[in-house]
RNA sequence: GGGCUCGUGGUCUAGGGGUUAUGACGUCGCCUUGACAUGGCGAAGAUCGCAGGUUCAAUUCCUGCCGAGCCCA
């Protein structure tokens, strides 16, 4: 025995920092993938994060899990591609640039915008990589992808022309959200409710047989677009007006001044005078009402916001002053009752807070209703991890009734790949591959032409361009789920490796948070399904998401957020955590840490909850459960450091005494449930496993029951110790990289984090090994007994103790439980 | 408002139709034992959210309610 190889007294952030420091640029290319390797290849399409500033402590916390995963298949044998990706592509950097520069998207060049937000974005993406080697992440960041790199918006275009081609992407004009004073479609999260001020008509209209009936609205220059009048099927004063027509109050151009009265569940009786007039498109309720009954929709507001034609006197307005004309043309003619003012929720876009429009227009969709039964028939052939949260998938699938709108009037997203011909009946299509901005630049070579309609083949661009006179190209890009809804094809070598493609697909795992299953999970299976017919994944991995630690959602206007690098930088440099959250009833809580660190955040996501389940994040609570665990591993580590490694480690000496064959039984049991979690990606008991064997038993009785042996220099304890200790480390290395590198390399001379092989197990089948572990119990007892004797006789644990028989079923152990307990004879 | 998910000692958590419900943190008591007081040993602490129902039997299955979350209005 001699000094401790492994000098440092403790595990601590500063020595964690020193390793992670120098991890990735000791061995860059440690974490790259082989496409032609003979391994199972094991792709895993990682949610590329979406740079802004900060990363979300629960969104590192879910990304540290997929790097557990990671390198655990690695470890047993698969070779992995663990992507780096960025999902560059959006609104959000818009927004910023917006905000950073204080002028409109609108009223720069395009170009110019356009390398704006890629200027900004590159920031942000340069922190988010420091973030992320800090928590461990073994990505494989030299073959970085960007979701807004030509090579990676080429997939989504070429992608987008299969579709047209088979017919399975189309163009209409279906009502959109649209905020009027930016010239642009929205989506519905970026619309945000205000409560305003606006006035509740009540207007006379009349039907054909000169009866009056009072309708309330607050839009009474949509009357235009009026498409039907709806009343409750059970509101008793209106049953005999149900079927009849009534006419329009205000005077219509070019369509018919009637509508007809109907019936409607959603109508509100109570609310004005129980009648409602259905307008394309007042709001929600409207498009649905108007979907529902297949009825034809008028355009009322145009794309600057002026009504149309339609409107007839209120022509050429802007919509407020369009509402004030109708009002006096209302009172004028005697058909305004009453009015009065009221508090409404008016929807605004978030970016201006403009009250937005619901309007017709061209935009191209992706069908799926047709597809719906075949892709849940499909999607039953993934496995779901856990398996409860499939149901957020097939619940939302049965809830789809329309198409996917994927065009949006944006400019920092991927075009959509697209010219059409000067009399518009034809288009032009870019070759697979390339990747094209039609607002800017001309088809490239190999481009086709298609009839717009039939989509049929006409000829090349190349030969044919003459006969198409002026194109124009789409001005129009993709909403963002459009690109994202392709990672797994991108990853996993879609286009740019067909081998490597046909070896991967269907990608070997989608891990995500269980909010975007709705959105990315179910794009993706959608598009899988449609080009190949396949589920796009072999296992999908749905975890649940960070809350504060009273379980409620992280916000900003909560004040409960909790910044991911306030918690891994806990405890560098002596400097202790501390956070002020506002808790429950509104009071401010103070939370203090000393040390935390990424191995013991990553420990605590690992050990503290199944996958699936929202968790409550608590830096107080990750320190107290679990920087104790890396303690004693730590100080295990340290002991076996004394003595010396015996050279064969692989092979064991033929002479293993009883409590080390013993032992080695119950690590043996232990390695091989370790395995088949890691087999399962079953973390949480993976951790588990290893952080009860390795604080439990071992060091409680094994290791006090041979410390005499080690010191004497046994030559089965000490091969024993170091063979339990250098496997324990090797399969604890995808929770703890840096901590498991560390002690590996110190003792061993090989990182933990580099084999490629889970630890084969060291008992043969000759060893009887339920014999052995039929006396673990008895062993546990057996020493908690004689523990409890001493402290009630007062004595130390060192002081010898008479009178104790060692039971009949520990007679192998007599010799090693009478030194350690110090039992007289 | 609608759909779905979750609700287990003070805190976090495992489990799941049937003898004394898993483990951890915290609490309390004792102890410096050849790595570890950032340690060791021991103890107390739960009618498994509430109310009904199914069953010989429910914490586990069903229904409703309450609370939390996600998504959609």
């Amino acid at each position: 025995m001699g000094d401790p190889k492994i000098t440092d007294k403790r595990w601590t952030i500063d020595l964690e920092k020193r390793i992670q420091e120098s991890h990735y640029h000791s061995n860059p290319s440690r974490y790259s993938f082989d496409p032609n390797s003979e391994k199972e290849l094991f792709v895993i399409d990682t949610p590329p994060p979406y740079p802004s500033g900060t990363w979300h402590i629960g969104a590192v916390a879910q990304y540290s899990m997929i790097d557990v995963i990671a390198r655990s298949q690695r470890l047993i044998g698969k070779e992995v591609l663990f992507p780096w990706g960025v999902d560059r592509n959006g609104i959000n950097i818009e927004f910023t640039v917006e905000k950073k520069t204080g002028k409109k998207m609108r009223t720069y060049e395009r170009g110019e915008f356009i390398d704006l937000c890629k200027d900004t974005i590159e920031v942000y993406t340069q922190e988010m990589r420091q973030t992320a080697k800090r928590v461990g992440l073994s990505c494989d960041y030299e073959n970085e992808y960007l979701t807004d790199d030509p090579k990676y918006r080429s997939v989504t275009q070429s992608i987008f022309v299969d579709l047209f081609k088979k017919g399975d992407i189309i163009e209409d004009l279906r009502p959109n959200i649209y905020d009027p004073v930016e010239g642009t479609t929205i989506a519905d999260a970026e619309v945000q409710r205000v409560t305003r001020e606006t006035l509740l008509c009540d207007i006379i209209w009349e039907t054909e047989d000169g009866e009056e009936l009072v309708i309330s609205t607050t839009r009474p220059e949509l009357i235009c677009a009026c498409g039907v009048v709806m009343v409750h099927p059970d509101d008793v004063r209106y049953q005999h007006l149900v079927g009849k027509r009534v006419i329009l109050p205000i005077d219509v151009d070019g369509r018919a001044n009637t509508v007809e009265v109907m019936t409607h569940p959603s109508v509100k009786s109570d609310f004005g005078s129980g009648v409602l007039m259905v307008c394309s498109f007042g709001d929600q309720n409207d498009v649905s009402i108007f979907r529902e009954l297949s009825l034809k929709p008028f355009v009322a507001i145009d794309l600057d916001g002026k009504l149309t034609e339609i409107s007839g006197p209120l022509h050429g307005l802007e919509v407020l002053n369009a509402r004030n004309r109708a009002i006096e043309i209302l009172e004028q003619t005697g058909k305004m009752q009453s009015s009065n003012r009221r508090m409404q929720e008016i929807p605004v876009s978030e970016r201006g807070g403009n009250p937005v429009e619901i309007i017709l227009l061209k935009e191209w969709y992706v069908r799926q209703t047709h597809v719906i039964d075949r892709l849940s028939e499909i999607t039953g052939e993934s496995n779901f991890i856990p398996e409860r949260n499939k149901q957020f998938l097939f619940d939302w699938m049965e809830g789809i009734s329309i198409d996917w709108p994927i065009s949006r009037r944006r400019w920092y997203h991927t075009e959509v790949p697209i010219w059409y011909s000067d009399d518009a009946t034809k288009v032009v299509v870019p070759p697979n591959g390339s990747y094209v901005q039609p607002w800017r630049d001309t088809p490239p070579k190999g481009s086709e032409v298609l009839d717009r309609e039939t989509r049929e083949f006409i000829g090349l661009y190349d030969e044919i361009a003459e006969s198409l006179g002026a194109l124009s190209g789409e001005t129009k890009v993709f909403d963002t789920w459009m690109d994202s809804s392709n990672s797994n094809l991108y990853v996993s070598g879609y286009i740019s490796n067909p081998d490597m493609f046909e070896r991967a697909f269907p990608t070997a795992l989608r891990p995500q948070g269980k909010e975007i299953v709705r959105t990315w999970l179910y794009y993706t299976m959608l598009k899988s399904a449609l080009l190949f017919d396949k589920p796009a994944f072999a296992n999908i991995w749905i975890d649940g998401l960070g809350m504060d630690p009273w379980g409620r959602k992280m916000s900003k206007s909560l004040g409960n957020g909790i910044d991911a690098d306030s918690v891994l930088e806990c405890g560098a440099g002596g400097r202790t955590g501390s956070w002020k959250i506002k808790g429950p009833e509104g009071k401010q809580v103070s939370l203090k840490a000393n040390k935390i660190g990424s191995e013991c955040f990553r420990l605590w996501k690992a050990c503290d909850a199944q996958v699936g389940d929202d968790f409550h994040i608590n830096p107080e609570e990750i320190e107290s459960k679990y920087f104790g665990v890396l303690t004693k591993m730590f100080n295990i580590a340290r002991l076996a450091s004394h003595f010396e490694v015996p050279k064969a480690l692989d092979s064991s000496p033929n002479d293993l005494a009883f409590e080390d064959i013993w032992i080695l039984s119950e690590f043996d049991q232990m390695m091989q449930s370790v395995k088949t979690s890691w087999e399962n990606m079953d973390i949480y008991s993976a951790t588990q496993s290893i952080k009860a064997f390795s604080t439990g038993i071992f060091p409680g009785h094994w290791l006090e029951m041979s410390k005499s042996r080690l010191y004497d220099g046994d030559i089965s304890a000490t091969w024993t110790l170091h063979r339990i200790v250098r496997d324990i480390l090797t399969a604890f290395c995808p929770v703890c990289p840096f901590f498991t590198d560390y002690l590996s390399t110190t003792l061993y001379q090989q990182s933990a984090v580099d084999i490629r092989k889970f630890p084969s197990l060291v008992l043969t089948e000759i060893d009887d090994v339920t014999r052995y572990l039929s006396i673990t119990d008895d062993l546990i007892n057996f020493n908690s007994r004689i523990w409890k004797l001493k402290k009630d006789q007062g004595l130390s644990l060192k002081s010898e103790i008479s009178d104790v028989e060692v039971p009949a079923s520990l007679v192998d152990l007599q010799s090693s439980l009478t030194i350690m307990h110090s039992i007289a004879k």
